[in-house]
This record gives structure tokens, C-alpha cells and sequence, in this order.
DNA sequence: TGTGATCATGACGGGGCGTCACGATCGTCC
DNA sequence: GGACGATCGTGACGCCCCGTCATGATCACA
């Protein structure tokens, strides 16, 4: 038969190809099955074999996509933020003024985290510490993000120059904080954990909410 | 000769044995070395090895002592915490009201941990990540010491109840963060990084020194 | 001086590490 | 459709670190 009368093949225009494919499918399975061991084993316990184990992949398969643990650990990180990020933009753009801003913004990274928790902080050993970000990427465009977002609401609203740097180190550290916090205590309530934080951030002590 | 005519030995009053004294010296050999070891190649690179190898011991003697690197890294984050801790307790008795309380406490901790950084992270290499103090013992008795301080002064000076859980988390957040924030400058000012730390926690943005 | 306890020592088995040569599979071009 | 080259999964391998343990040296004490 002529190669005229046949379509070439039934689907016209498939995905990437099934080389592609793996690849991302492989990469995409050594990232939830590192959130799984990283869950249950703890960082420092976890090793590369734990986490390519439970993948079905051989162990050299893991070095064609990670370098080590801890390249694996900050793809996590920078997935998770690279999540975050949209909600935190929504937050920036519909923001009329810093107080929204923060509320907004703080409110959005709790109710985050408080998800987050849930799909893989499942059951650690108690004392176990998960490590600090490293400033991946994406954890990088997030505090500039905020740092850009605050500039933005400040000049806007007229305020007098502040030292930027330190104030967004400050903020994050403060959400980051009294979110691990509020994770410990139940009910996760990311509403008085986000009020708490907001009047820390706007009005300092006297601001604070009362018991 | 008879044993009546002999003093027991030519020290009187010696120090606690040679046994102890050099179980002692060994101790404070690897915590030295450790915190040489993690300054040079970063905490994850170091190794129970390199650690012991540089005091002379035999790699037996390190677990005559410590469990593991991660023991040795608490051992030196408590001892950190213990020296700390005077500082901190003498500004909670000099302390009259909150304000001076805080400031005293966080120019005391920005000032322990610049000097702390001459002595032992010389020169780790960049993006090199230091994990977070777990909970020792000393690294809690500072949390609760701060915890205290602050319902004493508060108590003292008739304000309203807060969250104290949340309010020194989020103090010790600020100066922690702010802090490494500030030894990434040159030069490094205490007295600037504790102005804008005090004046955040007092009054939030609208205090905050302008630039 | 003798005796028991303590502790430094380093060799050892176990296992995780990262690599590499091989082979299978896929894309591509004729 | 067939053949070639590139890509990548595979798992065995050597290396080194881990934590342990039997041994012997040293110290406290009688």
C-alpha cells in the first residue's frame, strides 16, 4: 500500500515523546517518593537509597536526575515554592494598601503550609529537624517578591524609606515561625496565628491581640 | 620505711584525677575540632572522621563521647546557649520595662553572635547551610528565660495579656533572622540591626527607623 | 604492690556512596 | 521499514564512612 492512503500516525500531535516523558515521569516520582521518606524517616536519617528504593528505579538512575540528597531536598523546596508563588502574586495585585498586603499574604502562606503539612510532614519522629531553604531559585524569587511587593505598597502609600532588606527578612521570619507554631497546636487556627502576625508586623506590641 | 612517715601524696588538694582530667580534655578536644571541622567544610560535608582525625584520637574514642555528628553539633549549640545565657539574664535583672528589656537582650545577642562568628564560621564556603538549633536543654532554658522575662515585665508594667507562646517565638525569630541578616554586612553594625529589630517589635512598621 | 574498673585503640563487618561499562530503547534519517 | 546513533536505565563495583567490640594500657583504690 502506498504510504499516500495512511495517516502517519492515529494521534497527530502527541506529547513531547515518549523519551520525554520518562524523563519527567522519573524525575516527578524521585520528588514524591523524597517527600514520602523525608516524612517518615526524617532529613537526617533518609538516605538516596531509601528514596530511589521505593521509586522501583535502579540506583544509578538517581544520579541522572539529582546530584545528591540535598539537590533533592531543594527541588522540593523550590516546587513548593514555585506553588506558593501565584497566590502570593494574587495577594500583591489585589492589595490596596501594606496592611492588606501583609494580611493577605501571610494568611495565604498558613493555610499553605497547614495543606502542605498534611500531604507530607505526616508522622516525623518527634525533635526531628527538617533544614532550613536554601535560597533555590524559586525560594530567591519569593523574597524578592514580597521585597518588591513592599516597596510597591509603601511608595504607593507615601510611607517614609525603611530599610527593606531588613524588613522582609523580618516579616518572613516572623510567618515562618509562628507558622511552624501554629502547626504544633491544635486546632491549626491560621486565623489567629495570621492576626497575631499581621499586628506584630503593622503595630508592634501595644498592637498585639489581647487573650 | 612505715606509711606513718609519708604525706599521701605532694599535692594536698589536686584537681579531680587524672582520669577525669583527661576525659575532660578529650570532651572539649572534639568539640573544638567539630567546630573547626564545620566551619572549614560546612556541616553536611563534615564527617564523624574528619572530626576525630584532627584531635589524634582513635575513631573509637569520638563514641566514647558522642553518639553521632549531630550529637556533637547539639553539644556545641548547647555550650553556645550556656554562655549566652548570663548575658541574657543579666539584661532581664537590669531591665525596668519592656522596651529596654528587648533592646538590652538583642544587643547582647547580636554582639555574642558577632564575636561567635570570628571564632568559628571562619570561612564556609557560600550557600553552605548551618541547621537549626535543636531544642537542647540550654537552647530551651533561653527560649523559656526570654518567655519569663517577657511575662515578668509585661506583669510588671500592667499590660494587657498576650500570647506569649507566640510573642517570643516571633521575637526570637526576629533577632535570629535579622541577625545573620546583619553579619552579612560590611561592616557589621550591632547597634543599627538592634534599633530596627527593637523598634519593629515596639511598634511595628510605623516605628521603624528611616533611612 | 595487687586488683578491678575505666577507657583509648584500631581492626572489622556492614552498608551507603557515586561511578561506569553495558545493553535496551527511542528518535531520526535514508 | 530498516539501520544507525544518541540517550538513558541498569546494577555491580570499589571506596569510604559508619558504629562496634575485643584487647590492652592506664588509673584509682585498697
Amino acid at each position: 500500500m502506498s504510504n499516500i492512503a495512511y495517516f502517519p500516525k492515529p494521534h497527530v500531535d502527541q506529547r513531547p515523546g515518549k523519551r520525554e516523558r520518562t524523563k519527567t515521569a522519573n524525575r516527578q516520582a524521585i520528588l514524591d517518593a523524597a517527600r514520602e521518606v523525608f516524612g517518615e524517616l526524617g532529613y537526617d536519617a533518609a538516605t538516596v537509597r531509601d528514596i530511589i528504593r521505593r521509586t522501583g528505579l535502579a540506583s544509578g538512575t538517581f544520579y541522572n536526575y539529582y546530584k545528591s540528597k540535598e539537590e533533592v531536598f531543594d527541588a522540593l523546596a523550590d516546587d513548593g515554592a514555585r506553588r506558593f508563588r501565584p497566590l502570593l502574586r494574587e495577594q500583591s495585585e489585589k492589595a490596596t494598601d501594606f496592611e492588606s498586603f501583609v494580611r493577605g499574604a501571610i494568611l495565604a502562606y498558613f493555610n499553605f503550609v497547614a495543606t502542605e503539612q498534611e500531604a507530607w510532614r505526616i508522622n516525623r519522629p518527634p525533635g526531628e529537624q527538617i533544614p532550613h531553604a536554601r535560597p533555590t531559585p524559586e525560594v530567591t524569587a519569593v523574597f524578592d517578591e514580597v521585597r518588591e511587593a513592599f516597596a510597591r505598597v509603601l511608595e504607593h502609600t507615601h510611607a517614609p524609606p525603611v530599610d527593606l532588606d531588613y524588613l522582609t527578612t523580618a516579616c518572613i521570619a516572623v510567618a515562618r515561625e509562628i507558622g511552624d507554631k501554629m502547626l504544633e497546636r491544635r486546632p491549626v487556627d491560621t486565623e489567629g496565628a495570621t492576626d497575631f502576625a499581621v499586628k506584630l508586623i503593622l503595630g508592634g506590641l501595644p498592637a498585639l491581640p489581647r487573650l
